[in-house]
DNA sequence: CCAATAAAATGAATGCTGTTCATTTAGAAC
DNA sequence: GTTCTAAATGAACAGCATTCATTTTATTGG
């Protein structure tokens, strides 16, 4: 007479019968987690309960909070668009797959303390990823000693953007120190928005296409001894 | 007969005959701690005891630790190199200022998050750094809106380079995943270091100049129309 | 000069956090 | 079939930022 499947069931002390969580299951909650409350929802006794299981039985698969984080991470790599590579000229390829990279990690800041220095080691999608901007590099005649410090540097101005996005419209509204700073003052009144995007796109626009020129430049530069 | 001076002396409750408190000391102190100890070490409690002082009595100066982080923030603005703009032409000018910038960040990348979000207002020598460099672009024959488009760009570049000089030196090293993504793996083998410096220095050089030499061509096509 | 108010400290308490550990049970290995 | 390991529970912990009642002192207004 046991209510085994009732959903109010209480699972008794011990090893379950079948397995209630997996490296994938706890992601996948993670995620949707992050999803609906943001990255200050995300505790892990929030997760352990969305998982309907007590907040300790989560170590037995991860060692760490930052552990899950990484796990989050190598999952929304995949959400980058690089279908442009192998299909589209290297400066177009690049552009699409950075906008894409920015959007992807505006909803995901609280990461990139986190990847930005973690190795990639066991990271397979974005190992996967690397591979193949490595590929689209090379295709396109860059050195070889080029291709990572030009990978980095573009993924530094695409995290540093993504800060940026969320930032708040009126954030470098001078206030009361506005006639101590007349030219930024004037400067921030006159940003050109370009049409229908933030400022935030307009500098993103602005960076890009000033780094896909300027690395070009860089790789010219190289060849030319 | 009371030990009124004696430094293990308790201070009792209610308000002291003198202020024992301030902005300036609060800064103070947790820029200490945290050059002492990073920012794992900067706590509400430990800046409290470090001030001798109840961890409460913050909050009559203070209404959070990020108000703390904020406060660091613009004090530590007043260490980053601007002394070229004004003597030397714009792009080498930029270039001084920029390898401070993230010199200085790389030791304080946990603030990025607050700052890259919060408003300017009230962050007195922040602005006062912006007005500099607003100056120097308008004396360099900038047109007004892309001045602040293009200080954006080049921080988030700054803010994200910062980050990466935290990461480790193998951070790339795909271990097993190696044979799997032969041309990436190639690729961070033969990257470049240039003379003495390390990877995130590559990157950061690499990126600069382009960045100068790209933006450069952008303020150009602007005014070519 | 005195009364009312505001400022600035203490110290106790709160709820939340990530994490650990002893315990229990079930499956896997020899 | 016994031993070992994996995977769950639940109680406990220290540390965190923050709040609140209380006390004392300084400042301000009449």
């Amino acid at each position: 007479m046991a209510v085994e499947a009732a959903s109010g069931a209480h699972r008794p002390a011990g090893r379950p019968t079948q397995k209630v969580l997996s490296k994938e299951r706890i992601t996948a909650a993670a995620l949707k987690l992050i999803e609906a409350g943001g990255y200050e929802r995300l505790t892990m006794s929030a997760l352990a309960k969305s998982l309907q299981v007590a907040p300790s039985a989560l170590y037995n698969h991860v060692a760490s909070k930052q552990d899950v984080l990484v796990l989050v991470q190598d999952d929304i790599i995949t959400s980058i668009d690089v279908s442009a590579f192998g299909t589209e000229p290297w400066a177009a390829a690049i552009r699409r797959w950075a906008w894409s990279y920015r959007d992807v990690f505006t909803r995901h800041t609280p990461l990139i303390p986190v990847i930005a220095v973690l190795p990639v080691t066991g990271a397979g999608q974005t190992l996967r990823m690397y591979e193949t901007l490595t590929a689209a590099f090379l295709d396109d005649g860059w050195p070889e000693p080029l291709v990572v410090p030009a990978i980095v540097a573009l993924e530094s101005f695409i995290f540093g953007s993504a800060f940026d996005v969320t930032a708040p419209a009126d954030i470098f509204e001078s206030g009361e120190l506005a006639e101590a700073n007349p030219k930024f003052t004037s400067a921030v009144r006159s940003q050109g928005l370009g049409a229908g995007g933030s400022a935030a796109d307009a500098a993103f626009r602005l960076g890009l296409e000033g780094l896909i020129v300027g690395l070009q430049a860089q790789r010219d530069a190289w060849a030319a001894g």
